[in-house]
DNA sequence: GTATGTTTCAAACGATCGTTCGAATTCGTC
DNA sequence: GACGAATTCGAACGATCGTTTGAAACATAC
């Protein structure tokens, strides 16, 4: 009953290769199957290694989804924060539009998204399955990593739209990570294709699309309320 | 191995009052829990009938989530075409304001949301699991009873924005589906407090905020695209 | 009451689940 | 090469899974 390592930099290289494996592997059946429908035998087959490497790595299955989650979702939400403060500074004080804050929302996922790291491929599912996925490990780690993301954007919609109320905001930035995790989950990748082919956007066109939607909607919404 | 019986209306109270209960218990613990993550025996405890009961009626557990799913989507999806099928002829022949088609979309979905049924009072994690769930079974449900629905709007929506093109209101109505699924998921419900204050809204004011966001989102897409 | 078909149940089946344990292997260091 | 620590593995544990089975309980018609 050893206790896991702390960092992962500073271990052996086969440890840290197979801990990669394994959250690779487990990123993508989990995506593709889901928490409960993956079992750990699949995983770890997958990834070439045994269950117990598995539970030695990251002690229980709870814990192996917690990690996967985390390592996609952490630095795309740091470069959200980045990408907002950036824009401030830049403005020097002035309210930023509603349309550069929207789009430091964004890009970072759709940034992820063309990554040609295959594993960033699968950040999609990833993230979408925070925000479905009934386990509580999930939805919990959904709001702890969320809120403060949230928070910072409230502000910053809030210094644009002086004349909304905080709720209201709250309301239309709830509408917009509907549309979020809906276009990452990947409904939209291979989108609902009418005579059988698809939409292909590029992620600057998505992007664009995205922006001008959602910028539009946070504008109107309460407008009339 | 009898077969299960084809209609629910014309069958003998005892056998449709114990098929009414295993499908309320399925669908409050599918949509608490997941599928995977609900056992058959979850299921039938909560009914207070036996596993052996639930796989004569419904033949399999896979089988009793697609019947969770139909019984609350589809009159939901009637209703929606109900109601477009109205304003369109209301308006004889002229093209319909986009607010009014998607107040025919979101209409429906906001009603069983504050119908007093109490088993309807969970449509909303049920519709939400179609577009997150894993099961082929779900997706596969969810296309074939979505389809119809998308279809349909599109069609209206082109007529009311002729200046865009069929693929720009697909990407706008797919950003449309994002904010209604994310919506009745019930994120919003107990919505994101900040302050522990929930943000309760009622049914009308909530439907006005969805319409307005979206229409306002779906005149806008593909503007600048 | 008897006969017939429907509905329900308790029990058991084989399979698979997450986790644990002790031994075997490999690594970092001398 | 040798030693202690870190890592991996095969095997097994107990629990739970979806499904099946055969008989009991029920309704309905005669």
């Amino acid at each position: 009953m050893q206790a896991p390592p702390a960092a992962v930099s500073a271990l052996p290289e086969r440890s840290r290769a197979t801990k990669q494996r394994l959250l690779d592997a487990a990123e993508r059946l989990f995506a593709e199957r889901g928490f409960e429908g993956t079992s750990l035998r699949a995983v770890t087959q997958a990834a070439g290694a045994s269950v117990s490497a598995a539970n030695y790595h990251f002690g229980s299955k709870e814990s192996l989804l917690r990690a996967t989650l985390l390592r996609r979702v952490e630095p795309v939400n740091r470069r959200r924060l980045e990408r907002l403060d950036e824009l401030e500074r830049g403005a020097g004080g002035a309210p930023l539009a509603v349309e550069a804050i929207l789009d430091a929302f964004f890009r970072p996922t759709i940034e992820v998204r063309s990554a040609s790291a295959e594993g960033a491929a699968q950040y999609r599912q990833v993230a979408a399955r925070l925000y479905s996925d009934p386990p509580e490990i999930v939805s919990a780690l959904a709001r702890d990593l969320f809120r403060p993301i949230r928070d910072r954007f409230v502000v910053a919609l809030a210094r644009a739209l002086p004349q909304r109320g905080h709720d209201e905001i709250l309301v239309a930035l709830h509408f917009t990570v509907g549309v979020m995790v809906h276009v990452i989950a990947g409904h939209l990748d291979p989108p609902p294709a009418d005579d059988g082919a698809a939409v292909r956007l590029s992620d600057e066109a998505l992007l664009r699309r995205l922006v001008a939607y959602t910028a539009a909607g946070v504008r109107a919404c309460g407008a009339g309320a």
